[in-house]
RNA sequence: GCCGCGUUGGUCAAUCGGUUAAGACGCCUCCCUUUCACGGAGGAAUGAGGGGUUCGAUUCCCCUACGCGGUACCA
């Protein structure tokens, strides 16, 4: 049987971090099996329809190259791939009908209200929240209570129905989780779940049986979120279409917030400072905006790899890993149990080393609309094949000392653009007129320099600097600041064969001009 | 409350009964570097508690504690 997995999320807002690890391990999965991998939009809840958040998911996937095989945007044949799309063909009405003529699954006639009711009156301290179960069912108002006329006449009436699950106490559900072993439930505790809603609508947990029986998933992995409902999905399995064709289940452990416990929410992220979802969102019906992990200059590389080892590794210690090294190292038996708390400096530090590790070209063009959003200019237009220009150059040059795509503003901006400040206070309580003399000296040997190299640059200056008496230290920051404007960027004399005899010239006679002021 | 799942340094974590309990991030010290960074050397820091099983438990079992998740006509 071939290994198909799906991605099912709800078109409800931004993807979370948690989200796209689901996806990647999914994802994994599938490639490392010669499988597909599905994407299906679980949009049953008509009431929480977000517009925008499933082309923001497709965006993202894409954004993080893991692309799936079959999805709303690209169908199958396993299609619809929206769950709204699949109920108007009935798909889910007609195994309710089955569960009910079966007898899993009976109408009930409660209204929101009357359930609220319900939950009021039987709530105690022992029990603070009743369900509907197989103790309350008998005092509510459904077919298993109602007499066989009563219940007909209220269905010919067109009264608004659920429909149910009818558990059946006293029973043990076993499955083998791929990451936890073995787990049992007692039914007891499991409450009647709604299975179709009264617009029709199937909830999540009829969906999920009937989509992955009718697209033949193979393995379903989701959240530990999950776990508490997978009896009631196993059962289904085992009314409808039998277990021996159930996919094999793996619940994947929480991202939790790195202070404190409980699962990461963007809320964290604001009141801490970093990002929780993949890209940008706003909500369109709030307005409330959300950074993304792409827009804080994080590259795909490095996000999928620093989710990949948010709870697995290979036992190795080895912590880079490209996508494709993934697919051939990742397995499900080295996943984890416990969730882990996501910690934003390790992000930046995978960031960091993947902006080390891939060659500027990878992200020139990134870095370069960035450049271009602060009105720097560079020679980096669009589709231009300068593979070895000045902006590629200047990447490779400090691209050590930038953790996240922005760094690149500061740490590369002054070889395209003067300073617009110049870091005076850095100068001029060691300035003296002999330093004024060797600088003036300095833009006269620069003038007539013959060769213009790194090297031979800065033995000229310190020879120059030897003449004048002055240790070559106490001058090298002074020109530092004059030609990038602060104590920062890489090694002094690159900067200056970069930028080339006039701009140097240009900007140690406006600087000195400052410094003298 | 009930049900389920978890628990190795501040964080990510290795160990599949016997180790001086790896490694990484972060932090600190030093070297390199006439800035920062990179790179290199070193340092501080860990098995929730209690019972078993065993010659021997971080590792297997039980209990407790703590945490998390669920307990919706949300997913």
């Amino acid at each position: 049987m071939k290994v198909r997995l799906r991605f099912a999320p709800s078109p409800t807002g931004g993807l979370h971090l948690g989200g796209v690890r689901t996806v990647l391990y999914n994802y994994l999965f599938a490639r490392q099996n010669d499988g597909d991998f599905v994407l299906r939009i679980e949009d049953t809840d008509q009431s929480r329809y977000v517009p925008g958040a499933e082309e923001y998911i497709i965006e993202s996937l894409r954004w993080a190259g893991l692309e799936p095989d079959e999805g709303p945007h690209k169908p199958g044949k396993y299609g619809p791939y929206r769950q709204s799309e699949r109920k108007a063909q009935g798909l889910y009405q007609k195994y309710a009908q089955q569960l009910l003529d079966q007898g899993n699954a009976y109408y009930a006639f409660d209204t929101p209200e009357e359930l609220e009711t319900m939950r009021e009156k039987f709530k105690t301290a022992e029990n603070p929240s009743p369900q509907y179960n197989h103790i309350l069912r008998h005092r509510m108002r459904n077919s298993l209570h109602l007499d066989q006329d009563e219940t007909k006449r209220l269905l010919e009436a067109g009264t608004p129905y659920v429909i149910r699950i009818r558990m059946e106490p006293g029973q043990t559900v076993q499955f083998t989780d791929m990451i936890r072993g073995e787990v049992t439930f007692q039914t007891d505790g499991v409450d009647d779940k709604v299975l179709l809603k009264a617009d029709g609508m199937p909830t999540y947990h009829l969906a999920v049986v009937v989509d992955d029986f009718l697209m033949e998933i193979s393995h379903a992995f989701r959240g530990e979120e999950w776990l508490p409902s997978a009896p009631v999905h196993i059962l289904l399995w085992r009314y409808l279409f039998g277990e021996d064709k159930m996919p094999q289940w793996a619940h994947l452990p929480l991202i939790l917030k790195p202070d404190g416990n409980g699962k990461l929410s963007k809320r964290d992220g604001d009141r801490l400072g970093f990002p929780v979802f993949s890209m940008n969102w706003t909500d369109p019906r709030t307005g409330e905006p959300a950074t993304g992990f792409r827009e804080t200059g994080f590259l795909p590389e490095a996000f999928v790899n620093l989710l990949a080892m948010l709870g697995w590794n290979d036992g190795t210690g080895q912590e880079l890993f490209t996508l494709d090294e993934l697919i051939e190292k990742f397995s499900m038996e080295r996943v984890h149990k416990g969730g882990a708390k996501f910690d934003f400096e390790k992000a930046k530090w995978f960031n960091h080393e993947w902006i080390k590790k891939l060659p500027a070209a990878a992200y020139r063009h990134n870095v370069a609309e960035l450049f271009a959003a602060q009105g720097i200019p560079t020679d980096d237009a669009p589709g231009a094949g300068a593979t070895h220009g000045k902006f590629e150059r200047v990447l490779e040059l400090v691209k050590e000392r930038c953790h996240l795509l922005p760094d690149f503003i500061q740490q590369a901006g002054f070889f395209f653009q003067a300073p617009t400040t110049i870091d005076t206070a850095a100068v001029k309580p060691k300035w003296n007129d002999a330093k004024n003399q060797f600088f003036a000296e300095l833009v006269r040997q620069l003038q007539l320099a013959e060769t213009w190299d790194a090297h031979t640059l800065e033995n000229n200056f310190k020879e120059m600097a030897a003449a004048a008496t002055i240790k070559p230290g106490d001058l090298l920051m002074p020109l530092r600041v004059m030609l990038v404007g602060g104590k920062f960027g890489p090694h002094v004399f690159d900067i200056v064969e970069i930028l080339g005899r006039e701009e140097t010239i240009h900007r140690i006679k406006s600087a000195l001009k400052l410094i003298n002021d």
